[in-house]
RNA sequence: GCGAGGGUGGCGAAAUUGGCAGACGCGCUAGACUUAGGAUCUAGUCCCGCAAGGGGUGGGGGUUCGAGUCCCCCCUCUCGCACCA
């Protein structure tokens, strides 16, 4: 224990003493018009779900780092803070609870806005939003207007993912392996009326932009191209033996027309009522309605049997004329090109499987060279090499690009089919039937039919029902109970609200205006700010969010809003934290605190199940800041959280570690005070090379590599090595105050003060604190951030390896110009009493010499 | 099945991008100071060996004077997509 009362690191006094100083002095306050030096980061903003764990606090203490380091760089930066404020979990929350989401949310919003004034994490506070409030959603709403009048925002029916716990329409994005993504009920199929926005009108771009994005992860990008899946193909026409309707099918391999034996539909073609025969009317109606009922999880199952059902009508091949049966098989999908294929099974497996189950032809129309296959025999579909076989005229072509192509003007010139482009991403379904979200702003008259709500009548406002539970617009007749704006007439408006995605795919242009009412935001202020500089989110958002995000920007600027293509220019994806879960088989999720000796269960003594997984309240395995920022306060929870490992990777929450970066800071603190007299005295001294001491210049040495190796670091995100490298610092400043009988002054006042700088971004209280120690008064966010000076680069002796065979065997510290002298070192390295007596009676086949490095021997 | 990214001490991890593997931190061991305290300080801590020395970055091969890093094969883990025609 100190003597000195004065000494102690008192972290509550420290944190107390600056928390609201950089608000109150509008460090964080980005100046609009000043875009010179412009830096918008940007966090993706949060969920405000209860309280924040030390997880979520990795996002915001990156975030906050980063923008205190570029503060001191002289950035004029933009970070502003808002709540993804909508949505299920408020609303189920609040049924638990028995409160309105609204007061729910509040709450939240406000036990969030007390933990970042804990943390030290500021924002430009007087751009906060909220998307509940209607100031917010009434421009959701204009947004939804003006895609419908341009034709992006358009209602059809569809079979839709219902899910049956949070009673709502999901989208393909949020049903994960056939369940819902938020409560994991089983997603059932349902008929509604819904409304879409047409992402697909941007298919191609979204894909072709992401060749832009030059600074996003390439797992994201390829992510996104996966999901948007383009692929390349022909539409092709067959006529119906009986009717005058036709199919049309998607195929990629025009090419193998000639080996398709037999078609297949989606169980809900709308075609297959109107064409299945009497005789099988029975059989196909009993498999459609099976399909229909079976659920996501079953029917997605790729390693299951093939079914299907012959309907009973035959489709014309459309270049030879051949008769081929009509099937209908759940693995055909309505939702991916036109729900119907041509099936050839001879070079696709599933069709082969098909068919070998059905016992329906095999006709392969690509012979490999070497060993010919026949339909019968075969035991999979051939995918391999080849040349074109039983394809009349084409036979002999090799199969490949340029024989599709031929295939595809061949079909096009005959007018029955041509080159098609076809995707994977679907229209984003945004209809949702609940209560806490945006409501649609539209309304359907009898007479007139469905029309916008006028601009001047924005925004429609949730209704302050009193919360009734699982209840939406729709049971809320004063809600819905309206004018039609065209006849005046009573009409009822959409009881639809939207999915979430939509508030979170242009909030990052509203921080620009957010206290504008007259517009969604100022073109001119976005033009200038956007695109985001840096852009931070967890990876779980690479395609939803991002895509969404993609898509309103691309719509927006070709209303004219915007000028720029891409929101985000740089994108960095943050790692989870982690922490280990425990549950009992009889009482569920244990929290970690409650786990008796042995990880065993506190009620019943069993062994628990263990697992690391994502900190979540269900599976109770949250760590929570407090004790740590009552144990040692928030510099200790920020210096440990960025220095625990890469910020990109997932990373197991370890408490014992912590006291590792309190000790650290405590250790600062000390020799901070019991130096700072000294420091300061040589304020203003130039440190020059011809006046230190051996073991000045050692540490002089350390100094300047280390602030070249942080200036490196933060930039790139690697706060981690940036810490290490304060860490190595302060141990070699340890071993010189140890070492030294009389400090430089100078030397120590510019090392102390460049310390202190580099750390400020990560521990911005102690940061200030000793700062003023030093004898400043000035924030430290004034600092001048340390530059690495060459001459201090420069070190005196440098170590030179010396091998023998590749084999380290010497190490030798020579003076800084002969480490550059091939000649000298070979030579110096031969003289190694060591050296020679290795290689004695050998020859020395080769000396290879690296300056500054090493001196490698060959010797046999 | 397809695609992507990982595998380095007891643990979290470093490695100037082909040049002393394990920096930094946790934990552990021993010691010092102590109203033995979850404080602080000092020393040690990849493995085998008393030592000289030898081995070592998932496994096997290769390129090279030299490989954690580059190439090939295999094992394994994580993530994304998954009957997408």
């Amino acid at each position: 224990m100190s003597t000195n009362e004065q000494q102690e690191y008192d972290f509550k006094a420290i944190e107390d003493k600056w928390r609201d100083y950089w608000r109150e002095n509008g460090f964080f306050a980005a100046d609009e018009d000043n875009t010179e030096h412009k830096f918008y980061y940007l966090n993706m903003f949060p969920y405000p779900s209860g309280e924040m764990h030390v997880g979520h606090g990795r996002n915001w203490l990156i975030g906050d780092a980063y923008c205190r380091y570029l503060i001191m760089h002289g950035y004029n930066v933009l970070n502003p803070m808002g709540y993804d404020a909508f949505g299920l979990p408020a609303e189920n929350a609040a049924i638990d609870n028995k409160t309105h989401p609204k007061t729910w949310t509040e709450k939240n919003i406000e036990t969030f806005r007390r933990q970042f004034r804990q943390w030290g994490v500021v924002f430009d506070w007087d751009r906060e939003l909220a998307t509940c409030d209607p100031e917010y959603y009434r421009w959701n709403q204009w947004l939804f207007i003006q895609l419908y009048q341009r034709g992006l925002a358009y209602r059809k029916a569809a079979v839709v993912n219902w899910c049956p716990g949070c009673d709502t329409v999901l989208a393909n994005e949020q049903v994960v392996d056939g369940a819902c993504e938020r409560c994991s009920s089983e997603v059932e199929k349902r008929d509604l009326t819904q409304w879409f926005f047409k992402i697909t009108d941007y298919a191609d771009e979204l894909l072709n932009d992401l060749d832009k994005l030059e600074n996003w992860p390439d797992r994201v990008k390829l992510m996104q191209a996966n999901w948007i899946g383009r692929s390349e193909g022909a539409s092709i026409r067959f006529k119906l033996d009986g009717f005058d309707d036709e199919i049309e099918v998607f195929t990629t391999r025009p090419d193998t027309i000639f080996g398709a034996t037999f078609m297949v539909l989606a169980p809900e073609h709308p075609l297959v009522e109107k064409i299945a025969s009497a005789e099988h009317k029975e059989a196909v109606d009993a498999y459609v309605n099976q399909a229909r009922a079976e659920s996501e999880i079953k029917r997605m199952r790729a390693d299951r049997d093939k079914t299907g059902e012959f309907i009973g009508a035959y489709a014309l091949n459309p270049l030879n004329g051949r008769k081929v049966p009509i099937w209908i098989a759940d693995y055909v999908l309505m939702g991916y090109g036109t729900g119907a294929i041509m099936a050839v099974p001879g070079h696709d497996q599933r069709d082969f499987e098909f068919a070998r189950k059905f016992g329906l032809e095999v006709i392969p129309v690509i012979q490999p060279e070497n060993e010919p296959i026949n339909g019968p025999s075969m035991e999979a579909a051939y995918l391999g090499e080849g040349v074109m076989a039983n394809s009349v005229h084409f036979n002999g072509l090799p199969a490949g690009k340029a024989t599709i192509h031929k295939f595809i003007e061949h079909l096009q010139e005959k007018g029955l089919g041509e080159g098609q482009v076809n995707y994977r991403l679907r229209d984003w379904l945004i209809s949702r039937q609940r209560y806490w979200g945006t409501p649609i702003p539209m309304i359907h008259c009898e007479t007139c039919g469905v029309h916008p709500v006028p601009e001047d009548e924005l925004p429609v406002r949730l209704p302050e029902v009193e919360f009734l539970g699982k209840k939406g617009l729709a049971e809320i007749p004063e809600f819905y109970q309206a004018t039609c704006p065209k006849c005046g007439g009573g009409a009822r408006r959409d009881t639809d609200t939207m999915d979430t995605f939509v508030d979170s795919s242009w909030y990052f242009l509203r921080y620009l205006s957010s206290q504008d009412s007259n517009r969604i935001f100022d073109s001119e202020l976005v033009n200038k700010w956007l695109p985001v500089d840096q852009y931070v989110g967890g990876i779980e958002h690479a395609i939803l969010h991002l895509l969404y995000a993609r898509f309103v920007t691309k719509a927006m600027r070709d209303m004219g809003l915007l000028n720029f293509d891409e929101p985000f220019a740089r994108l960095f994806t943050q790692g989870m934290i982690t922490h280990m879960a425990y549950r009992c088989k009889t009482h569920g999720h244990i929290g970690w605190y409650a786990v008796k000796e042995g990880d065993l269960c506190p009620y019943c003594d069993q062994p628990l199940h263990k697992e690391i997984a994502k900190m979540s309240k269900s599976r109770k395995n949250v760590v929570s800041p407090d004790e740590i920022l009552n144990d040692y306060g928030a510099d200790t929870e920020r210096l440990y959280t960025l220095f625990m490992g890469p910020p990109e990777r997932e990373i197991e929450w370890n408490a014992e570690g912590v006291r590792g970066s309190y000790r650290f800071l405590k250790r600062l603190w000390t020799i901070f005070n019991e130096h700072a007299a000294v420091a300061t005295a040589g304020k203003g001294q130039t440190v020059s090379a011809g006046q230190l001491s051996a073991d000045d210049k050692k540490l002089w040495n350390k100094l300047h590599q280390t602030i070249d190796s942080i200036n490196r670091d933060f930039v790139q995100f690697k706060f981690n090595t940036v810490v290490s490298a304060l860490m190595e610092l302060t141990n070699t400043l340890t071993d010189y105050l140890g070492n030294v009988k009389k400090p430089s002054a100078a030397l120590l006042n510019q090392a102390l003060e460049s310390m202190i700088t580099m750390l400020s971004p990560i521990c911005p209280f102690i940061g200030e604190e000793l700062w003023r120690v030093l004898g400043h008064e000035t924030s430290v966010l004034k600092a001048d951030w340390p530059k690495a000076d060459p001459e201090g680069l420069k070190l005196d002796e440098v170590d030179i390896v010396v091998q023998i065979n590749g084999v380290v065997r010497e190490v030798l510290s020579v003076p800084a110009a002969m480490a550059v002298d091939r000649g000298a070192l070979e030579q110096k390295a031969l003289a190694q009493e060591g050296v020679q007596r290795r290689i004695e009676g050998k020859t020395i086949r080769k000396i290879i010499v690296v300056p500054n490095r090493l001196v490698n021997i060959v010797a046999a």
